[in-house]
DNA sequence: CCGTGTTACTTAATCGGTTAAGTAAATAAA
DNA sequence: TTTATTTACTTAACCGATTAAGTAACACGG
């Protein structure tokens, strides 16, 4: 059974295809009588648009792009979860591609983009991702980008963040009001700027407090578990940390693993915060003390401004800056109220 | 500045739109010159391809669609790892559709496929899903559509599942082999085969071993979380269960807050089972025991036959099921070895 | 009764590729 | 030498919807 088309129903009705076309998004140029008519066969026949022909001769998709480093994680699934839930409402559909934290997997995606498969793009870069060379100043210049959490700083383009400076200051001060004196910030990345952001929240925190910053203050991780347990355990091993911040929700969970594999009591021997939006961080063991990001919010308020860009084209979509605000959740893996 | 096209890179070479397109898909009907000359000239353009041109004529979009639940669960996130993997391997595109677990969601956005949108479909259904009067069959019959996890046992099409009824019976007996006799299986769904499937497995294993099957024995709860722990939290005042096996993600963390509130000793009181895939789970307070499911396979062996489907026609895609089996994980929640 | 609008359509071009069918020139076979 | 075949293209139709431009019929003000 064929596709029904525009040109069928136009036979039927004897009409043209113009007029059906007219008639299906109720132009005024069409009787009510002809549109009701044409409603009717329609619906009868189940006549659904092919979206590629309106595509192609509108030049817009109705389509937008989502584009993350990875999907299992609460962070990111939460604010796709936000995002659909725009897109759902204005009735755009949703493309996801996953990075895997890899910046060339980034740029073939992003490359792609011209073609004008999307009306616009959400994205959150990899920990790869430096703005030298990259596609996404130019891209931002051709279609509407938002970025969202993990941002290109050095790109004109619209962003929604978190506090991260704030946020990792309090998580660090907390961790020092809890007796802490030599604390570890692991790091995903060197480049990322939210990682930037935390660190410098986390060294303005301990120079607010006179405490030093040392080589083995920050530890570098990298996307590969295996590899990041190694690190953790060996620098766990050689540098008697009483506190770390996890900045990422994976590296959190890998803590609690070196921490179980090292014998190390959370909160007796060593205190830890994580940022992270995991829904079981309260029934951990201990519970975790998290830097809670507003994903939802974050992954709505993207999307809303991409589509605030996509209905009028004149709004400033690359001046748009949001920061939503983290908050710091106490649990038992630290000691401090 | 205009997007490049095939008839821009024509006008510059002296040629027709057709051997461009040709040259392009590297046919053996141009020389080998020539094509060097049109490459050259796209990669100098930066030329890509209007996808929804070609979608157009073709009649296929290299896109596929997945549709479920929702995104926040480390089953789902997981699946979609595992489908996007292929789908990046095989240079497809992919559509995210979340249905919240509306039933009339899931209706509109099937409804939506039939315009030709997505070449395949990889599904699984929302709770409140039934065979009946669903577009689902007639669906199957126009795109190649593979169910995963959560089938639709009445329609004839692809599936691919866990081994839901043995993984309950030896949930089940696990718990019955930690001394268990009052046992409670929590249920998201009435009319869901998986959810069917579990409770089979879980009333044949008290079968098994002459315990009784009551009316307390299965509590059925809802998609919102405060009607569930309202559910949860008066069954295990009026009953007392002494072991609990939650058959969704959310309901084993809803398990775990109950508990919490009502201070019932997770294993000393009641002993929990989870279906999830939770990556904390070994970090839970108490750690806890699970039915891990093969995510990220199943949505790899998904979208394998989806894909299997598209590229050979003649691949009887509907005749094709798999099941992938779950492993129960015994960690603290239970007192079994 | 004429000109101006308005209504309700139709015609045809268009979006940007793809592909069946055609063609001229070169080469091979008879 | 003539015919058949291959090579390397071009022409033009096509996918299905949208839309600018055109038109016939009718209404209305002057």
């Amino acid at each position: 059974m064929e596709n029904v088309t525009i040109r069928m129903l136009a036979e039927r009705l004897q009409l043209s295809t113009a007029t059906i076309s007219k008639a299906l998004s109720n132009s005024h140029e069409i009787s009510e009588e002809t549109k009701q008519r044409v409603l009717a066969l329609a619906a009868e026949l189940n006549y659904v648009p092919n979206p590629y022909a309106s595509s192609l001769r509108k030049k817009s998709s109705h389509t937008i792009a989502v584009v993350i480093p990875e999907v299992a994680d609460s962070f990111f699934a939460e604010a796709i979860n936000g995002i659909e839930s725009v897109a759902q409402d204005k009735g755009y559909h949703v493309l996801i591609y996953l990075t895997h934290e890899s910046f060339m997997k980034e740029q073939a995606i992003l490359k792609d983009f011209q073609s004008g498969r999307v009306d616009g793009v959400l994205i959150s870069v990899t920990t790869e991702t430096t703005a030298a060379a990259h596609g996404l100043a130019q891209l931002a210049k051709e279609i509407p980008l938002v970025f969202f959490d993990r941002v290109c700083e050095e790109v004109t383009a619209a962003r929604i963040t978190t506090d991260d400076t704030i946020a990792a200051y309090n998580a660090t001060s907390h961790l020092i009001a809890g007796g802490c004196r030599h604390i570890g910030l692991l790091s995903a990345s060197r480049q990322l700027s939210i990682s930037n952001r935390r660190a410098e929240g986390f060294q303005q925190a301990l120079a607010a407090h006179q405490l030093p910053l040392t080589a083995a203050s920050v530890l570098h991780c990298s996307n590969d578990p295996v590899a990041t347990q190694q690190v953790l355990q060996t620098a766990l091993q050689q540098h008697h940390y009483d506190g770390l911040i996890a900045t990422t929700e994976k590296l959190a969970t890998a803590v609690y693993q070196a921490c179980e594999a090292l014998s190390l009591n959370i909160p007796g021997d060593i205190q830890v915060i994580g940022f992270s939006n995991l829904s079981t961080a309260r029934f951990l063991h201990p519970s975790l003390t998290t830097v809670s990001q507003p994903a939802f919010d974050m992954g709505k308020a993207a999307a809303t401004l991409l589509f605030r860009a996509l209905k009028s084209s004149s709004f400033p979509l690359n001046e748009q800056q949001q920061v939503i605000p983290s908050s710091l959740i106490v649990r038992n893996s630290t000691k401090a109220h």
